[in-house]
RNA sequence: GCCCGAGUGGCGGAAUUGGUAGACGCACAGGACUUAAAAUCCUGCGAGAUUUAACCCUCGUACCGGUUCAAGUCCGGUCUCGGGCACCA
């Protein structure tokens, strides 16, 4: 058929020459439209064949929406730092920057050659200075909002590598690189305050059109939780000791208590502990494991109990024995819990091991017990026996406020966020250290702080980033008191720069500000941003606490700036496996697009299956598509020279625009596609078509299919698609005046019957009774009612 | 353990508010064209029973039960798979 090398070519240039997707900030003629994608880590594998899927699917969007008169704004860009681009300088002892430079090449080649509407212009890697630049600057407005702290955190070490590794590279509790059992060195980092947002990022998705599992799983990982504080206090000292849990209502079946390892009063407490040796060794103990270890389910219980103190149940003046143990965590709630052991299972074992005391307080709920249920009323409870749950907290926590024992609080599973890394390829953290002034940030003029070109990029034998080695940048002078001072030599996590990159699109070239507020206002916001599901719990948080951050400060104009997010399925190999170079089921799109072309892969990406689940790959089905292309190819040699559309295909053609500008709204592209597929079905049925009727399909399928439709619109004299507009369904053409509808007796399919716009129901009731097989399943029994579903159906109701 | 999502032909999947289950594509089978092949075109294609054949009939959307004239769709329960969080008090 065509050679689709060259027309690719062709049109691909077109656009570029004619920069006919450039988007113009402030275009007052037209409303804005802003389609966002992921924009990937150009890794030295190049595009895979899932960044095809979602780039394709925001494609068909953007030239949809552009042609529907929008002015759409779709961009792209390179989320280059990070730790692959390290490693992979570490063995191959390249610059990151210049295999980030040559990977940057190869991902624009392959998106060029998929003939992504983007718009180049804006194009912009999070490595260049101009633009980490405004990320270090904003780093600098969180510090001096009092949003960034140092705080000493542990940081996941290997003692082999002598190496901080993030979670992932410390899987299963060992050390990726060597294998070597990975332990908890502290390390002091920079934190931004999120958790002090826990709230708002909550709320905030009021104000967001997230798919409903998105916001969910924000929410999750959010993590709120209601219940209360409750003192406990050391009778020798007076030291209070705070719990915070969210069943106070069982505060008459608490046994024990139990500390984290960490927790401080230990040290306080030091002299009169009698055991300190014994608690000492199991602090160290608990130190020595990794998280993974720490955190893993099912395993025994462990601890050592505090000998020597005494502390009461606030309650009724009972003894509570207090225990360390690492099942407890410092950084969640008050590091310290009240153990019920009859009514939490995680209490119950160690009570079992430990041989402490169970005392039920709600009946039935007894885990030491066979059966035993969640909700019953509470026993042993003095003035809460008899109570349901809601109302003992309640009456508990009105108890606890009176006599000055609790109050009520609401904690979050989220934490202040880790902003520190060690390593090297990332942006400089903007903060000197002098030992006059403490912590000082850099002057604003000052920015941006380069990355300095180094030798080594391994990190340092301390677990310090390589930048500690520079001497020449480390030494510099104070900005407050110009004495000698040394820089942060930490970097910042890959997760800065792509937290506002959505913001920098909008004004990708200003040098005054990171975007000025009169872009941003025009834009106002990301109407459509689509991601992979691995990346909607962090990135989509980080990114939401980010813009909130920056509106509270008055730097962007909405607390929330991404309207409507869309998470694609993954594209598995045709094993159904994800695919993976050692599973040797991956594929290169540049293969594809080289044997089938680029329309032909688009397609099948679009046609595959369901956008949001993940789908296998199939040649046989691609091979499908591809077959459809042709088929429209051949559709050109049915023109004729009549003028307008072709009376008889006038309802289909109406009927296609309606249902696939219905379906590209709820992102329902295989669906689009199969539409397409029955109109193209109905023009090889019919004997000869207009170039009008070719013109109409054409531009349906172009944005799907854009290089291959521009070239066959061409031959028939139009002027290019992507200069038009989107067709409109003419719906008087829809109108029927005859349908047919089926019929039922009781239930089942028994026929169907053709009917007039102008029936009534009586005359709808007799056509179906007249029906032949109708007639057959009612004779000899009683019609008890016939149900008329106007333009539907007609259910006949018979007994006997 | 908790939270989400999903279970429909040989396969990917349609069925937007309950109203003709299986659109569209793939695979497969038969046929046409051809010296032949490829490509293309036509026909069939959930299972089963029956029939010369057609119609027709029974069953059928993971399983059990319910609501309804009518359930893939709604409700209650169960199972399986996938994903996320995970000793969070």
């Amino acid at each position: 058929m065509y050679n689709y090398k060259e027309i690719e070519k062709k049109w691909q240039k077109y656009w570029l020459d004619k920069k006919t997707f450039k988007a113009v900030t402030g275009d007052k003629s037209k409303e804005p439209y802003y389609i966002l994608v992921e924009f990937p880590y150009p890794s030295g594998t190049g595009l895979h064949v899932g960044h095809v899927r979602s780039y394709t699917a925001q494609d068909v969007l953007a030239r949809v929406k552009r042609m529907q008169g929008y002015n759409v704004l779709y961009p792209m860009g390179w989320d280059a730092f990070g730790a692959p681009a390290e490693q992979y300088a570490i063995k191959n002892h390249i610059h990151p920057k210049d295999a980030v430079k040559e990977n940057i090449k190869t991902f624009k080649g392959q998106m060029m050659s998929l003939g992504f509407s983007f718009d180049w212009d804006r194009e912009f890697a999070t490595t260049d200075p101009d633009y980490y630049k405004w990320t270090q600057w904003q780093f600098l407005q969180f510090y001096k909002h009092g949003m960034a702290y140092k705080a000493k955190k542990d940081v996941n070490w290997c003692p082999n590598c002598k190496s901080v590794l993030s979670n992932e590279d410390a899987a299963g509790g060992v050390c990726e690189r060597c294998g070597t059992k990975v332990v908890q060195k502290e390390k002091s980092q920079w934190m931004l305050k999120m958790s002090d947002y826990a709230e708002d990022l909550i709320t905030g998705l009021n104000d967001t059109n997230f798919a409903e599992r998105v916001k969910l799983g924000q929410i999750n990982w959010i993590g709120k939780s209601v219940g209360a504080e409750v003192d406990f206090t050391v009778e020798e000292t007076g030291d209070k000791l705070t719990v915070y849990t969210t069943r106070c209502d069982t505060l008459f079946g608490v046994t024990f208590m139990v500390l984290a390892p960490e927790h401080p009063i230990i040290e306080k407490l030091s002299n009169l502990i009698t055991n300190m040796d014994e608690v000492r060794k199991y602090r160290e103990f608990a130190k020595s494991k990794s998280a993974f270890e720490r955190t893993e389910v099912n395993k025994d219980k462990t601890g050592v109990k505090l000998e020597g103190i005494t502390v009461k149940n606030p309650l009724n003046g009972k003894n509570v024995s207090v225990f360390i143990s690492d099942y407890v965590m410092m950084d969640y709630g008050t590091g310290a819990i009240m153990a019920v052991p009859a009514h939490d299972e995680r209490d119950y074992e160690f009570a079992k091991k430990f041989n402490i005391d169970i005392i039920p307080v709600i009946e039935g709920g007894d885990i030491s017990k066979e059966a035993y249920t969640k909700d019953g009323v509470h026993i042993n409870s003095e003035f809460l026996n008899g109570l349901g749950k809601e109302d003992a907290i309640k009456k508990m926590l009105d108890y606890l406020k009176e006599k000055n024992l609790g109050r009520p609080k609401v904690n979050y599973r989220l934490q202040d966020w880790i902003f520190s890394r060690q390593r090297f390829w990332g942006e400089p953290i903007p903060m000197i250290y002098c030992e006059k002034c403490g912590w000082q940030p850099m002057k604003e003029e000052d920015l941006p702080l380069l990355l300095p070109d180094v030798a080594e990029y391994e990190p340092t034998d301390t677990g310090e980033s390589p930048l500690a080695k520079i001497t020449d940048w480390v030494n510099t002078t104070c900005p407050c008191c110009g004495g000698p001072a040394k820089r942060e030599t930490d970097t910042m996590p890959n997760w800065a720069g792509s937290s506002w990159y959505f913001l920098r699109f909008m004004d990708p070239h200003n040098d005054k500000e990171f975007a000025s507020m009169d872009a941003m206002k025009y834009w106002k916001r990301v109407d459509w941003y689509n991601g992979g599901m691995e990346h909607t719990a962090r990135h989509l948080l980080y990114a939401r606490f980010w813009v909130q951050f920056l509106y509270n400060v008055g730097l962007v104009p909405n607390k929330e700036m991404i309207w409507t997010r869309v998470s694609h399925g993954m594209v598995l190999g045709s094993d159904n496996q994800k695919m993976s170079k050692s599973k040797g089921n991956t594929l290169n799109p540049d293969e594809i697009v080289n044997e089938y072309g680029a329309d032909t892969l688009r397609v099948y990406e679009m046609f595959m299956g369901d956008y949001s689940q993940d789908v296998p790959w199939s040649v046989n089905s691609l091979k499908g598509c591809k077959r459809f292309i042709e088929k429209v190819e051949r559709l050109l040699a049915k023109v004729n020279e009549n003028e307008g559309f072709t009376k008889d295909l006038e309802i289909i053609q109406n009927k296609t625009i309606k249902s696939v500008t219905n379906d590209l709204e709820r992102m329902s592209y295989n669906t689009y596609i199969s539409y397409l597929m029955i109109l193209a079905n109905a023009y090889d049925d019919a004997k000869s078509i207009t170039k009008e009727d070719y013109r109409l399909l054409l531009t349906l399928l172009n944005p799907v299919a854009p290089h291959i439709t521009e070239e066959l619109n061409e031959k028939i004299g139009f002027k290019p698609i992507c200069e038009g507009s989107w067709p409109v369904c003419d719906e008087s053409k829809l109108v029927q005046t005859e349908f047919d509808i089926a019929v039922q007796v009781n239930g089942k399919l028994r026929g169907t019957i053709t009917i007039s716009v102008d029936d009534n129901e009586e005359v709808i009731k007799e056509k179906a009774l007249s029906c032949e097989n109708v007639k057959k399943h009612v004779e000899g029994k009683e019609i008890v009612k016939v149900i008329v579903i106007k333009n539907k159906i007609v259910n006949v109701v018979v007994k006997g």
